[in-house]
DNA sequence: AATGAATGAGCTTTCATTCAT
DNA sequence: GATGAATGAAAGCTCATTCAT
């Protein structure tokens, strides 16, 4: 019956915008279970019947939201890699990145809290996140294979999976739960692991 | 008020045992969140006043059954280690490890998933998994402290807790949400990383 | 969260209206205690969710009906008092003003007692009840002062609320409670005794 | 089936007394409504089990209960009236009386304030209540005849009726509600009021 | 297109009372 | 007689979603 609208017009892109910026603030003010629809609605100045034009529910809101949020996280994990000569990737290198990875869980912690959580209980969730962990694995794949001449012989995908594993894991950690151990500690062990992980020794003789 | 009942009889001790036997089932069946007091108490072939006298309220079986898993999971990961003399940790002492997390995982990893979750949105949850957590990264400490002779130096603190974000989220990544790589691979890789962050190059010359 | 709707198109308006008839005469037949929420929404012809969305929960729709009747029992009790000059109160001034509190109490016995009753457990009710006591006592205290020549010298505050006390419970006695005692006879025999109480001996000389 | 236990040997007179008191209690402290059953059997040091051996139900306690209190509450108030000379009622006898039942209101006000409320919605309560107000009507007819010859000619019937109600209705809004008054004012004004009701003028001269 | 009134299934929890042991 | 485990009706309230206006 009342299909969803895919909005063309100006003003119809427009409203769905405030539903979604209301909506995530709400998210990361009182939690996704704590915030009902028609709070969405009203903060964005809408009706709620509006909002049930725009989404065809409460999930797809989310879902929108998160596929949207995670883009942008992904860009700005992977932004600059240019100041660095991919095939040369040293301590540096990959501090960098994890320092990127650590910036951009600060973007909206909490909401990424929720989110992460509902991975675990949610499928349509856990696909985006799939996807975007995907994406995150090739371009470690990416980087490895750049660096195959230094590199130790190692099985390539697992070994991306389970780097990205440990820095996104450390990251929430860090960001998300606590303890409050100095986060410099921890960037400074997560590089040396990784970098002692991937490289021979460069010492020869 | 009306307390909760602490089972002596033979009888109660069996109604509480049934109803956490019932409570597990259903969480890993539907989700927690899916399941409601009612069908457990009805799964659990038990009146729902019963379910209140035993359980101050859903949450606290939740917690129960969690705490209690969580004990048995710990046990199942550290057992075994007399195997090993404790300041020989090589390879296959990682791996012995790691192996074991992997298959606690599997004890039930469906009510893993789900009570993991709400470790990032419910505090009560979330100081379980912490306590859980300590235990792990002491136990690692003690490990890297008895090996410290033949350790890179290190800042031990936050490499215990590295180390534990890394096994503990592939072993999630494996068992809880895929993507379904062997297995062994990413045993391999994890090994693989954790031994060259620890241990010196052993091929000296 | 989600705010009481407060009704402002016609729909609304009478939906409102609808359960708060509903609930009044539910509440006289079978008590306040002895009513649901849902009994009230389906005499009124209403779903549960509408009920709540006019009430916050129960009891502010039980205090929304008090406080209104209230002010109509006050309305109604000193009506008409024009007819009488002010500061010539005599035996008939007092009986009409007795006879108007009869009255007033006739409105709605049973739910008067129920909420009456209550007052004594409720600390919410009392306050409205309270509210409603002090505007009847200052009432009574303007006439005390209007005809202070022609009085006992007396503690006026004091006096007032020991009048107020003693019309409305014989009033109770009446309507609410039994004996039946024919109403007249209570009538005159307080009329009598605040006039007495309150006035010189005519008698001169 | 289960009929309710008359006791007859000592140990049970002495358990159905400890409910008695058990419950006692917990009433004033936390309202007839919030306390049940259990509790009373648990503060009482008796299975709930044997709570129903003794008391058909919960509404069967109270009753004993409250019938045993406005036993004590109606000897209470009219003690020591040997000390005035019955058929010589003057202002000190009837502030005598009055200041018997502002005490005997101080026994238990919020056991009083608990039972009163009932009164109104409950048949049962009630009737108890209205025994007790028959007893005491009764005894002011009875001052009332004795001092006939002093006294304005006056329906007796309903006087004593009109005075209990004002003397009970004072007592309460003392104890039972506030405002916050001097008791002594009201017990002036309303010992003058009842003063004047009943007595001729001492025509002096 | 937009509104917001209306829906009602669904959930958690309480407690008087029974009855098997 | 005594116990206390078990019962289950009943109540208050929420919120995603629909649909008449």
């Amino acid at each position: 019956m009342s299909s969803v609208r895919t909005p063309k017009q100006q003003r119809s892109i427009q409203t769905k915008h405030l539903i979604v910026k209301a909506a995530f603030h709400l998210y990361a003010q009182k939690g996704i279970h704590g915030t009902n629809s028609k709070e969405i609605a009203e903060k964005a100045g809408v009706s709620i019947g509006s909002f049930y034009s725009y989404f065809k529910n409460k999930k797809t809101l989310l879902l929108e939201i998160l596929e949207d949020f995670l883009d942008r996280t992904y860009l700005s994990i992977w932004k600059d890699m240019g100041n660095f000569t991919l095939n040369e990737l040293g301590r540096d290198g990959i501090r960098f990145i994890i320092n990127n990875v650590f910036e951009a869980y600060d973007l909206a912690p909490t909401f990424l809290r929720q989110t992460h959580a509902l991975r675990y209980s949610d499928p349509d969730i856990n696909r985006v996140y799939e996807r975007e962990r995907n994406r995150e694995v090739t371009q470690i794949r990416f980087l490895l294979e750049n660096n195959k001449h230094r590199m130790r012989a190692l099985d390539q995908e697992a070994a991306a999976l389970v780097i990205h594993n440990a820095v996104e894991s450390v990251a929430h950690t860090a960001k998300l739960i606590g303890p409050k151990m100095e986060e410099k500690r921890l960037v400074n062990e997560l590089t040396e692991m990784i970098y002692s992980f991937l490289l021979r020794e460069d010492t020869p003789q």
